[in-house]
DNA sequence: CGGCGGTCCTGTCAGC
DNA sequence: TGCTGACAGGACCGCC
């Protein structure tokens, strides 16, 4: 679920209940998640106030008053819930706990444990090992159609996979990966060094236009809750092509097609997106 | 260095 | 209804 608008979405839900506050109390309700979860996770975090609570590609990065800083990432299946005050019971799989002084409760939920939460400092955050590598975030000016040209420049791997490299550009998953190259008019097989320049534009311009319009419809979504059970917010009912395998392409209505890209399935429409 | 396949884990859904 | 297998929004790791 989560790629870089939900977690952006994710991140300004957690804005109100934790920027500000003391956390009252933080629980880890098990040892590992896709890593060990940091000995005394708990108590490194229990009467710290939260600073701020920030994005990088898809890591939610919370800076706390005392340097620290709580590195997560939601993984495939993880989500934030809310309550305001404590909730009647714990649902399976609710790993994390963080009650706040605002008198909300966070919990963060991951059925397939894919997600993890790391501990550094403000100081060693933008070194850690998960971070260090990352690309350009794609909604600043550190990203555009000449930045990427350079990135992909030798790359023979199909532009759809090369586009999912987080070293290439900061959170795009696979849903988004296939909206942008068909709002870019990009067929998905063509090897990414093969595209022109004008290319390059189009879809770091496309790149940008479909995770800002997700951000604003998920956005839209949020009260007093992140994400209700981890939906995607509404931008779902506006894919063009992702899930849409025989449907009518929105643009010229032939056909959606589908195929498999190193293990994973690409949405696509062939008239729009020519070999 | 680039590219590919395997892998972590659980839930859901289609098909029999 | 119950079982089985395929598949799912991520990304690291090892191997070629």
């Amino acid at each position: 679920m989560p790629e870089l608008p939900e977690v952006e979405t994710v991140r300004r839900g957690l804005i109100p209940p934790l920027e500000g506050h003391v956390l009252t109390h933080v629980e880890a309700r098990r040892d590992t998640l896709r890593f060990p979860i940091p000995k005394d996770f708990g108590k490194r975090l229990t009467g710290r106030k939260v600073l701020a609570v920030r994005r990088r590609a898809k890591y939610l990065l919370v800076d706390f008053d005392d340097g620290q800083v709580m590195i997560l990432h939601l993984g495939m299946s993880g989500r934030v819930t809310m309550s305001y005050g404590r909730p009647n019971a714990y649902e399976k799989h609710d790993h994390l706990i963080f009650e706040s002084a605002s008198g909300w409760v966070l919990r963060f939920n991951d059925a397939r444990r894919f997600g993890l939460v790391d501990l550094t400092t403000i100081a060693d955050w933008p070194n850690h090992p998960l971070i260090k590598d990352i690309g350009p975030e794609p909604l600043t000016d550190a990203f555009d159609g000449a930045v990427l040209a350079v990135a992909i420049k030798g790359r023979r791997s199909p532009i759809k996979i090369v586009i999912l490299d987080q070293t290439v550009v900061a959170g795009i998953g696979n849903i988004y990966a296939s909206e942008a190259l068909h709002k870019a008019k990009i067929a998905p097989e063509r090897p990414a060094a093969d595209l022109s320049r004008a290319d390059c534009d189009r879809l770091a311009v496309a790149i940008k236009q479909v995770l800002e319009r997700a951000i604003e419809v998920g956005g839209s979504t949020l009260r007093d809750h992140v994400q209700p059970n981890g939906e995607l917010g509404y931008f779902q009912h506006e894919w063009s092509v992702y899930g849409r395998t025989g449907e009518p392409c929105r643009i010229c209505t032939a056909a959606i097609e589908q195929i498999v890209q190193t293990g994973r399935t690409t949405f696509f429409c062939r008239t729009c997106q020519p070999a």
